[in-house]
DNA sequence: CGATTTTTTGAATCATATCAACGTACGTGG
DNA sequence: CCACGTACGTTGATATGATTCAAAAAATCG
């Protein structure tokens, strides 16, 4: 039993590769502790890593002209996190990522990503598989947020991720569904009157 | 000169490859010309191509209960559209893709893609490179909608693709911008009696 | 515990949608 | 190449989902 264990996991559900590579993928990361409220991107500075998240909780935001908190992205165990527009493009960010709770991660830089890829088809293959899922999830996020309401989107985000709402602040819940807490807290009264 | 020429200056774009290979690359697409209004996608079936546009302009978009017609994306010279969530899980589509205009493409299918990338290294790097600025692209169209009114929401568009707007039916942007085509009627005619 | 942060509640307001009606343009068949 | 029909865009009145503001209540944390 090892910590990294569910990293490995989530690599074999990607891309079949021997034993021995997974180890190489795996040793390219690093694995650090970070402590609840800790940053780990800020904007105007580049962000050097992509971050897995073993174990905690992570979510990022901008700060809007009117000075409004938006979270954009979350996540939790089994998940990535970074600003990826700054990342991929090695140009300064416009989000912050911070810890939610204390966590456990496995951080790759940007360099060492490069060279992992060109080294191996297969590690190549791996980062294309997660850039096309998030893609992908990124899509459908904004499908919901053209097509649903407020209450909507709430009930899909429940239906979809049962038990993580118990986890997030409420604000960064009501943030990340693009509506006010006091709206969310309204639309929850609601839920808990009617059943 | 080829009809192919400006996918080629894409492929080079984003990955230095001897000709032989971009020839090669370039061989796994075929060449289609789509009639405006003809539909490559529809929902429940699977999206079996990704498209690049040579020539011409698509739009993607679903219809919500309420049956409203929600523009997800679109698509012109040198973009690419297909039903991504249809196509890299292979299953059934939500989405129509349809040319608004006259229009050439060049089609891979996904079990040539799938062989194509297991072939070359550098043909998986090509992939995997256009999946990241897809997942950057949507996670700034998300921060965007999330932050922004409708009407800077419109604003950055014609910044951002400056002349794109005059080939787009009004009421594909209105929806592309998740507003009405009445609300950006007004938008529009605000400003003109202002400037 | 007290202090701070988060959530709730209600009232007023606002941004955007809806509805309806009319004007315009465009493409299609004769 | 005209004329008609359908699709598209505009405008104004009204409606509504969601925000804002303010203050109290509840939860969390050092």
């Amino acid at each position: 039993m090892n910590e990294t264990d569910p990293f490995k996991k989530h690599i074999l559900q990607r891309v079949a590769m021997p034993p021995e590579e997974v180890d190489e993928l795996i040793a390219a990361f690093t694995l650090k502790k970070i402590k609840k409220r800790q940053f780990i991107i800020q904007p105007d500075f580049v962000a050097r890593h992509r971050t897995y998240v073993l174990q905690g909780a992570f979510r990022s935001y901008v700060i809007d002209r009117e000075g409004v908190d938006n979270t954009i992205q979350f996540a939790i165990e089994d998940w990535w996190i970074s600003d990826i527009n700054s990342y991929i493009y090695q140009k300064p960010a416009t989000m912050f990522v911070v810890a939610l709770e204390d966590s456990h991660v496995l951080q790759i830089d940007y360099d060492t990503e490069q060279q992992v890829k060109q080294s191996n088809h297969r590690f190549e293959t791996f980062f294309r598989i997660g850039a096309e899922r998030t893609a992908a999830f990124h899509q459908r996020r904004i499908i919901s947020s053209l097509t649903r309401t407020a209450e909507e989107r709430y009930d899909d985000f429940i239906a979809t991720y049962p038990g993580v709402a118990q986890r997030l602040p409420q604000y960064v819940l009501a943030s990340y569904l693009g509506m006010t807490t006091q709206f969310l807290s309204k639309i929850r009264n609601k839920k808990t009157g009617k059943s």
